[in-house]
RNA sequence: GCCGGCUUAGCUCAGCGGUAGAGCAACCGCCUUGUAAGCGGUAGGUCGUAGGUUCAAUUCCUACAGCCGGCACCA
């Protein structure tokens, strides 16, 4: 006998091997039918399974949220089943639920494309209408990959081997179809229901690995409801209209062209964008006791060669040619670290010197795979945020809480409240001493706990010369990016020949801390047109205001608003054109301006402007002073304000 | 880098084996206008680049480049 509970507390014995669909059956037909799969203590399960030990049951029906991943993984099977009706011959890998949707893998000489996605739809539909059962068999290793290479199913065959040893090797069919899967699935393919929509097409390697061969996938999405469907749609859309590649043509702010692929061409506005980011940057970094430096843009390649990235990164690093008048050949850097060692190590260093903060807003530049580059999120020429830290390894959790509380203050005055941190320790290909890696790691953990800061933990995905923390943050539509990163390295130092002199008079090669606030900065400001959608809070505005006249009478009001606006620091521009207030109101809230001033002979009188902020209609008349005092101390930077509030 | 798709006017896009079209923007004129498009006119493209097929290519084919969506990569 098994005991069961209910959701309600009942307790209920019934005999062993019962099914979940035996007992609903039993306590109701119309539950039996509506319920789609049932969660055993917490677990999804099939509702045919047989029950063999006390849990908590809950039967779930298709509108439970915990369908939804059920619906999702039902769809990716009859997609399959679809494609391998419409495409004989062709090789089905895995098919897992993804956020949002779902996704399977296959195999095919002749390719598929987004034209096949009607036909496959169609069919998948046919099935879901035929309703077929989901039936689970369990098979032994052998039989599975008879079965599977005599359908000619290889990669099938390579799953089933990868299964472990003692796992069940579990068959699901529908109808004469059948995939070997983990499970669970509904009741039937007729529970998918018809919210499903095949989204793209897409190369994805098997296994996940570049050496395999290249598998064609299939995304799709499915949803409970046609609402839900529609809803998602149009988030997708939503979605795109903030895309930071269209804002930047719509607002004026950057280009790319094909001359320069993954390099940007800053315009006016965007550059004004760009350097009030770098300026803020400037402020805090000087605050917290940093230097700012310059390190050459071009070094001679045996210095890389000496700190490894010629052995490790040659491929994406840009090089000079060899001359013949200098035979050199140099490095575009690709990293600021190794220009800092060498400031570092220019001039004796004593411990008394330490902590020795060097920061660069240093513009690198790597040769990112083309498919990689994507708007300024992926470049192959961006400016870092960038310093290394130079110390005594005593002082490595202590400058670790630093750099962790600079870095969220930071992203705290960009709007960004929820910010992740991944810890990552040693990867398995490293270098230097396991001692020093415990002490590396257990410092940066150290300095986590007491900052009472929760993290994530990426076993093994550390850099090859040190522990490292990354800084992840979440827009406004709940996308992440990892943006700040914290690494302890142990490596350079020593192989570019640093060290200091020591109380003992000893010389120490010195630990180096790697740190980033924004990461690039190029990205950061690809994040913040995303996050504001462009709409971005008036101390970031490229232009903040925009004065516009009524009728020519304004004019020469219009220019003494705008030169005082100047004088308070704003940045401003003025429309004289000779078109309706209608057509410059509507002009300049698509360009995004967050504020206009208006100016008319009214205005002019009185010497007073009529405020209209974007994404309002509301109008207020203020004295032209007054309003200008209100802008400009909405428009100074968090920092300064709070520096100007504790005065 | 790999797979697929795309590339026509500044932007968004239509078109097609017989050397191109719309809307918006731009420019010119009229209108002096009170908070999201006033009216009229003009101009604008070697159809991504290079080859090939053809009497004829923007259209079909091939290569290359860039972009887009993924995958892989991301010091």
């Amino acid at each position: 006998m098994v005991a069961l509970t209910f959701p309600d507390g009942a307790r209920r014995e019934y005999p062993d091997n019962i099914t979940g669909f035996e007992i609903a059956k039993g306590i109701s037909p119309s539950l039996a039918k509506r319920t789609v799969a049932m969660a055993l203590d917490g677990t999804l399960a099939d509702l045919h399974d047989k029950i063999t030990k006390d849990a908590k049951i809950e039967f779930i029906p298709r509108d439970d949220p915990r369908a939804m991943e059920l619906i999702r993984h039902d769809a990716a099977h009859v997609m399959a089943e679809a494609v391998q009706s419409l495409w004989p011959g062709t090789q089905v890998t895995i098919g897992p639920v993804i956020e949002n949707g779902f996704y399977y893998d296959f195999f095919r000489n002749e390719p598929f494309t987004p034209e096949d996605f009607p036909a496959i739809e169609k069919k998948m539909r046919e099935i879901i209408q035929r309703d077929q059962p989901f039936t689970k068999e369990v098979w032994s290793r052998e039989e599975a990959k008879r079965v599977f290479r005599e359908k000619g199913e290889n990669f099938k065959v390579e799953l089933v081997d990868a299964i472990p040893a003692g796992e069940e090797i579990k068959i699901y069919k529908q109808g004469e179809w059948f995939d070997l899967c983990r499970g669970p699935h509904m009741t039937s393919t007729g529970k998918v229901g018809g919210a499903f929509k095949l989204m793209k097409v897409a190369g994805a390697y098997w296994r996940g690995d570049a050496r395999n061969p290249m598998l064609t996938r299939i995304y799709g999405t499915a949803w409970q409801t046609q609402e839900q469907l529609d809803q998602y749609i149009h988030q997708l859309e939503e979605a795109e209209k903030r895309d930071h590649r269209r804002l930047g043509r719509e607002m004026d702010l950057f280009h790319f062209q094909e001359e320069a692929p993954g390099s940007v061409f800053w315009h006016p506005k965007g550059w004004t964008l760009f350097q009030t980011l770098e300026n803020y940057i400037r402020r805090r970094q000087s605050d917290a006791g940093y230097q700012e430096v310059n390190a050459p843009q071009l070094m001679d390649s045996s210095l890389w060669v000496t700190s490894g990235h010629m052995a490790k990164y040659r491929e994406m690093m840009f090089l000079t040619e060899k001359r013949e008048e200098e035979e050199r050949q140099y490095v575009i850097k690709p990293m600021n670290c190794p220009g800092h060692v060498q400031i570092f190590k220019n001039g004796l260093k004593s411990y008394r010197d330490l902590p020795y903060r060097l920061a660069e807003l240093g513009k690198v530049h790597r040769f990112e795979p083309s498919g990689a580059l994507h708007g300024l999120m992926r470049v192959r020429a961006f400016t870092q945020d960038d310093a290394h830290v130079f110390i005594s390894d005593d002082q490595i959790t202590d400058e670790v809480i630093a750099m962790h509380r600079l870095i969220l203050s930071i992203y705290k005055d960009f709007g960004f409240e929820d910010v992740q941190v991944k810890f990552s320790d040693r990867p398995e290909q490293r270098i230097g001493e396991d001692a020093v890696w415990e002490k590396a790691e257990a410092a940066l953990l150290r300095a986590l706990e007491i900052a009472e800061y929760p993290y994530t933990y990426n076993k093994g995905e550390g850099a090859f010369y040190g522990p490292k923390l990354e800084y992840v943050l979440r827009d406004a539509i709940g996308r992440d990016w990892q943006c700040g990163t914290v690494q302890v390295d142990l490596n350079l130092p020593g192989r570019l020949g640093a060290f200091y002199i020591a109380p003992s008079g000893e010389k120490i090669v010195p630990v180096m801390l790697h740190r980033a606030l924004f990461g690039s900065l190029e990205r950061f400001t690809g994040i913040l047109i995303e996050h504001h959608a462009g709409h971005f809070p008036l101390w970031l505005a490229p232009l903040q205001a925009m004065v516009c006249t009524i009728t020519s009478d304004a004019d020469a009001y219009a220019a003494d608003v705008a030169a005082a606006a100047k004088k308070f620091g704003l940045r401003v521009d003025v429309d004289l054109r000779n078109e309706k207030i209608n057509y410059k109101v509507r002009e300049h809230s698509l360009a995004k301006v967050p504020v206009l001033l208006v100016v008319g002979k009214k205005e002019a009188a009185e010497r007073a402007v009529s405020i209209r902020r974007l994404g309002s209609e509301k109008q207020t008349v203020m004295p032209l002073d007054a309003a200008l005092a209100v802008l400009a101390g909405e428009a100074t930077a968090p920092d300064v304000k709070r520096e100007r509030e504790a005065a």
